[in-house]
DNA sequence: GCCGTTTTCGGCCCGACTGTTTTCAGTCG
């Protein structure tokens, strides 16, 4: 898949283009080609085998004949050119806050600054003083952003952000001038990292909210604070942004500080087209406010459904809102039960009879516990042994609970050939067989996906757990061809995973998308290896929303007799 | 460099805040 690689090399165009000043539709159009490029779920090679490149939203004939250029030679000539005409490190620069293209290239022509090493020295032996347009303050401002990068500002888990935003919103909330507030932004688009927090507030007094959002004591500095609108960093580093509109424009707040950035140009660009202005205030005719107070009358004016945030990305959601076709997103409530989790008997810290209760208080009707297999041993793997009293465990429950019930089930290990490390006759005793990949990582894909595809054909094996083996900050996925799995789960009715566990998220939003295109339905689990972690569900609920999933893609929104019918295979 | 129920040429989203400015460019989202 070099879908990645082309935006990775578009985005340095763009950047390279910015520092040398060329014309800032050029340089949008590449920004915005690479931005179209990675929302694709399909791979960008199956587009050239079919000519349908320029489909693409914003690739016209030059981009196409550079993507082709990339995929056919490895290189982009024009790209190696430019990479040439500057000096290697001077794309870090934009790295630093507050260092933009214009100072990047003033820097560079002034001061022959190459890189980030190459500013702190300058700054240090006192030479930016005297540059035209530098003074103290941008110097001070330079130095602090270094000192951030430095740090790496890494982007929050999905998990991170929502309770950040949730400390500043009850926070927030307590001051009396507070009439409404809600968390926007990619966390309300539920990404599953986040960079950081927007906070939209109604207030009819915004200078006091102001101040009020500077001087929460979790606000370590204070990066910005003007008459509406304030950012600062937190003692965790994070940025929070805060904006206060009066009452009737909340919806277009909301609207517009939700983004996506692309997806608000396209709602500003169809405005245009209808003769309107649409900004953060409302939705305006020759002036004149008509709409802002609800999002749903934002969209309404503009002539189409309410489209849910987490779509909004400009992966062609709003083509479909204009037609009145965007799908119907599965929802929290839909969830009938947890497919994947561990108890004592395996790594968890739960008993099962605890889970279950746990469970049952979330609403489910029933949950699977999933426990390692016989060869994990590091998460102490059930024995063959242990399975019989395991059995015997859940059946005593089970007869106690009403309206309620315990799936017997295992987590078992895929091995380096792609076999499962129980037998046949052990495999079929079970309500529900997940399995998994937990070693091995580093095979060549053939391999990898080898094994992925001799258990798909495993006809005991119900679901492919986390079948990308992502694992957030820890490693990246690995390399398998998604989509030989995907056309081997189809064949064998076996079921994908998306794996709720924060760090997981995997299958991830494009994933998923892709899994329905080919018509693989996925299976919700938290993995959770103690009772309170069945709450991520949420996070794998919005992982599906994402991927544009509805209740019908899904598997454990069916009650329990129809899904123990739908997995035989 | 892309794109077209106004257009195949001439447009391309919109505004807040900062730091440096006597009216605005740069950065950010």
């Amino acid at each position: 898949m070099k879908n990645l690689e082309i935006v990775r090399i578009f985005r340095d165009i763009a950047q390279i283009l910015q520092i040398k000043g060329g014309n800032v539709f050029r340089i949008r159009a590449y920004e915005r080609a690479a931005q179209n490029i990675e929302g694709l779920s399909q791979d960008i090679e199956d587009f050239i085998k079919e000519d349908r490149l320029t489909e693409v939203p914003g690739i016209g004939k030059d981009l196409s004949e550079r993507i082709k250029e990339l995929v056919g030679t490895g290189k982009i000539k024009m790209y190696e050119d430019l990479k040439k005409s500057i000096p290697e490190g001077l794309l870090d620069l934009l790295e630093i806050p507050s260092v933009g293209p214009r100072t990047a290239k003033l820097l560079y022509e002034k001061l022959k600054i190459k890189n980030i090493p190459g500013l702190e020295k300058a700054i240090k032996k006192n030479k930016l003083r005297g540059i035209f347009g530098i003074k103290e303050k941008t110097i001070e401002n330079m130095l602090k952003g270094i000192e951030l990068v430095k740090r790496g500002r890494e982007r929050m888990t999905l998990a991170q952000a929502i309770q950040v935003g949730e400390e500043f919103l009850s926070a927030l909330n307590k001051f009396p001038e507070v009439k409404r507030i809600a968390v926007a932004g990619s966390l309300r688009r539920q990404k599953e990292t986040v960079r950081d927090i927007d906070i939209l507030v109604v207030s009819d007094e915004p200078k006091k909210i102001m101040a009020e959002f500077s001087g929460l004591k979790a606000v370590k500095e204070v990066l910005a604070e003007g008459e509406t609108k304030a950012s600062i960093r937190t003692r965790d580093d994070v940025q929070v942004d805060c904006r206060v509109v009066e009452q009737r424009s909340f919806g277009a707040a909301l609207l517009y500080f939700t983004g996506s950035k692309n997806f608000n140009i396209k709602l500003r660009q169809a405005a245009i087209r209808k003769g309107l202005k649409l900004n953060e205030y409302g939705i305006f005719r020759k002036g004149k406010f008509i709409a802002g107070r609800t999002e749903e009358e934002m969209f309404k004016v503009l002539g189409m459904p309410y489209v849910e945030p987490e779509l909004r990305e400009d992966n062609g959601e709003i083509e479909l809102a204009q037609e009145s076709k965007l799908p119907e997103l599965i929802e929290p409530k839909d969830i009938k039960g947890d497919l994947h989790t561990h108890s004592k008997w395996s790594d968890g810290g739960n008993t099962i009879e605890e889970m279950a209760r746990a469970a049952g208080d979330l609403g489910y009707s029933y949950i699977a516990i999933t426990d390692h297999s016989r060869s994990l041993r590091i998460a102490r793997g059930l024995t063959t042994a242990d399975l019989r009293k395991k059995k015997n465990e859940i059946d005593k429950i089970n007869k106690k609970l009403k309206g309620f019930r315990l799936l017997y089930g295992t987590e078992a290990e895929i091995d380096s050939g792609g076999r499962l490390d129980y037998k046949d006759g052990v495999l079929k005793e079970f309500d529900i067989v997940i399995a998994a990949i937990h070693s091995g990582f580093k095979q060549p894909k053939e391999q990898l996906t080898r094994r992925m595809v001799k258990a798909c054909t495993n006809k005991y094996v119900h679901i492919i757990a986390h079948p990308t083996g992502r694992l957030w900050g820890v490693r990246e996925a690995y390399d398998i061809d998604l989509d030989a799995v995907l056309e081997a789960a189809k064949e064998t009715n076996t079921h994908l995973e998306i794996n709720a566990f924060t760090q997981r998220l995997d299958l991830n939003d494009l994933n998923c998308r892709r899994a329905k295109e080919k018509g693989v339905k996925l299976a919700l689990g938290t993995d959770a290896h103690a009772a309170e972690q069945l709450s991520a569900m949420k996070l794998g609920v919005s992982v599906a929303r994402r991927g544009w999933l509805g209740k019908e893609d899904v598997l454990n929104t069916l009650p329990l007799e129809e899904l123990l019918k739908e997995i035989k295979k």
